[in-house]
DNA sequence: ACATAGACCTGTTGGC
DNA sequence: TGCCAACAGGTCTATG
């Protein structure tokens, strides 16, 4: 479910409560979520310290005392319930609904931290995963080894979109979603940067290279900052103001401009056309089919703009 | 090399 | 109200 903008701030939200504690009980009440806990997962964390906590592309690492890694994946439906010392209620993190006393049937892992509060991972689902590793392997471990750049990182630049896209004939949308090349985006933002980047999500990655495409290159990389950085705003934002009763985190709050608006008229003023849905490499895309003809002309086009010059002649 | 489909597993939502 | 189908933020594998 969440992407890396949720995924930063379940991150910030632990953090808190975990870095500088001791794990000092760990209970792991199933043997596998998307694939099996190691077999020593609680042995590894009890009675050890948590050192901080960072994140990459869509992963939580955990860097324990003594030169482990514990990895924390949310799938889909995983979510961090935040039980604090006295006892009141639950601070949940990952998630856009919140039940007080809600259905436990799905804590897959309890942290009991030096202090005295709790930290409940809950994934109904159980596309979620988590993994204890030595430091050292972090680089070859299966899940992170491959990922590709962090997009709010140095580097993501209009030269590193030139140098990946360049010869792909994927779409633009499977391109942006890969994260062997760009970690951390998945449909929901790609569906926004695309939207607001105003490029077709089904024209070829491979027309933003060359030089006259160095523009859109440039909107792209700027967007791409931009949708990411709203998002962890609006998710810091509620990590602030929970205190109430209860706050739920995730895209909740998060109004999308072109995501799940099927139907709805097109945000950009004057457009006038209506969002569109289609499912593409399985999942859904929405897009505006008036002004996203960036690079290739979704289904109608009616005259050329500044994002959709591309510099071969073949228009196909 | 790459594109697509299916699998994983459960919960929620919308239509009839 | 009840039932069923479609759909959901993510990966990973197998198949063309």
């Amino acid at each position: 479910m969440p992407e890396l903008p949720e995924v930063e701030t379940v991150m910030r939200g632990l953090a808190p409560v975990m870095a500088g504690r001791r794990l000092m009980r760990v209970e792991q009440r199933r043997a596998d979520l998307r694939f099996p806990f190691p077999a020593d997962f609680v042995q590894r964390l009890e009675g050890r310290r948590v050192e901080g906590l960072r994140r990459r592309a869509k992963y939580i690492l955990a860097d324990i005392e003594g030169g482990a890694v514990l990895l924390m994946h949310l799938g889909m439906s995983g979510r961090f319930t935040i039980s604090a010392p006295g006892g009141a209620g639950g601070r949940q993190l990952g998630e856009f609904t919140y039940e007080v006393g809600g259905d436990e049937s799905h804590d897959h892992v309890v942290f009991h931290i030096e202090g005295g509060a709790t930290v409940t991972y809950n994934d109904a689902r159980r596309f979620g995963a988590m993994d204890v590793f030595p430091a050292a392997d972090a680089d070859e471990h299966p899940l992170l080894g491959g990922l590709g750049i962090e997009p709010l990182g140095p580097d993501l630049t209009s030269a590193f979109i030139e140098r990946e896209a360049r010869g792909r004939r994927s779409d633009l949308k499977a391109f942006l979603l890969d994260q062997r090349i760009i970690a951390g985006l998945g449909n929901i933002y790609v569906c926004e940067v695309l939207y607001r980047t105003e490029l077709s999500p089904f024209a070829s990655a491979g027309r933003l290279a060359g030089r006259a495409m160095a523009p859109v290159r440039e909107k792209l990389v700027a967007e791409i900052r931009a949708v990411l950085g709203e998002a962890i705003e609006a998710g810091g934002s509620t990590l602030r103001d929970y205190k109430q009763a209860d706050g739920a985190l995730g895209y909740f709050q998060h109004s999308f401009r072109i995501y799940g608006r099927e139907g709805d008229p097109c945000a950009t003023p004057g457009c006038g056309s209506s969002v569109r849905r289609k499912v593409q490499g399985g999942r859904s895309t929405f897009y505006c089919p008036t002004c996203q003809r960036g690079t290739r002309p979704t289904p109608r086009a009616v005259s050329g703009e500044a994002a959709s010059v591309t510099p071969a002649a073949g228009r196909r």
